[in-house]
DNA sequence: TCGACATATAGACATGCGTCGATGTAACGA
DNA sequence: TCGTTACATCGACGCATGTCTATATGTCGA
């Protein structure tokens, strides 16, 4: 179970900053929304917002469509589902090797 | 929801490392475990463990009952099921003003 | 009271991370 | 072709964080 770990740290620390935590909300309360309209939304520069998107891409937590000049951004519900999933089952109590 | 965005993101931090998402997972395997046996089982030193015992514990993930010269830790499970519960409600799709 | 053990804390150090301005890249419209 | 817009990347900076050793605190047994 190494990979689910780190699967785990990964998403966890996408998740451990308020910038990407109110991005992923802003983009989930929206379904979809471009980057450009997340840039205006928020008080940090258009690179730091950039950035922060990236690090939710490569987390899973969220999928890109480009359409010409703009990104448009959206949930990755399932991948949400898979963190809490895979959370419950690292912590699930009295369970020592029930692997596979 | 700004409480519940600190809190999610306090957790969030601190599953986020994977010293700590091990610590958590032993802990939880145990049902309760003391301090020295969880420095016996990683390879850092008794100092970072109590560090990040303490992290785990402001982030109210374990519960700490001392005995003695011991601390027992166990995996606070209402804190993991409620941070799952503020995450999915954050993230719920297509709501803006859905609050209390 | 003294020594050994269990744990927490302090201080220091290196690395990681969030942020920025500047610049690059690519698409669109005139 | 040229300027504008949208977005990504680069390089730098300061602060946060994970780690260590050393030490303090606190508990137990002799």
């Amino acid at each position: 179970m190494d990979r689910a770990s780190e699967r785990l740290v990964r998403t966890a620390r996408a998740l451990g900053d308020p910038t990407r935590l109110e991005l992923l909300r802003r983009i989930a309360a929206a379904g979809e929304i471009c980057c450009r309209d997340l840039v205006t939304l928020f008080p940090v520069s258009q690179a730091t917002v950039s950035h922060h998107l990236k690090i939710l891409a490569d987390a899973g937590l969220v999928a890109v469509r480009r359409e010409g000049q703009f990104g448009w951004y959206s949930l990755r519900a399932s991948a949400v589902a898979q963190h809490t999933a895979l959370l419950g089952k690292a912590l699930s109590p009295r369970r020592r090797s029930g692997a596979r």
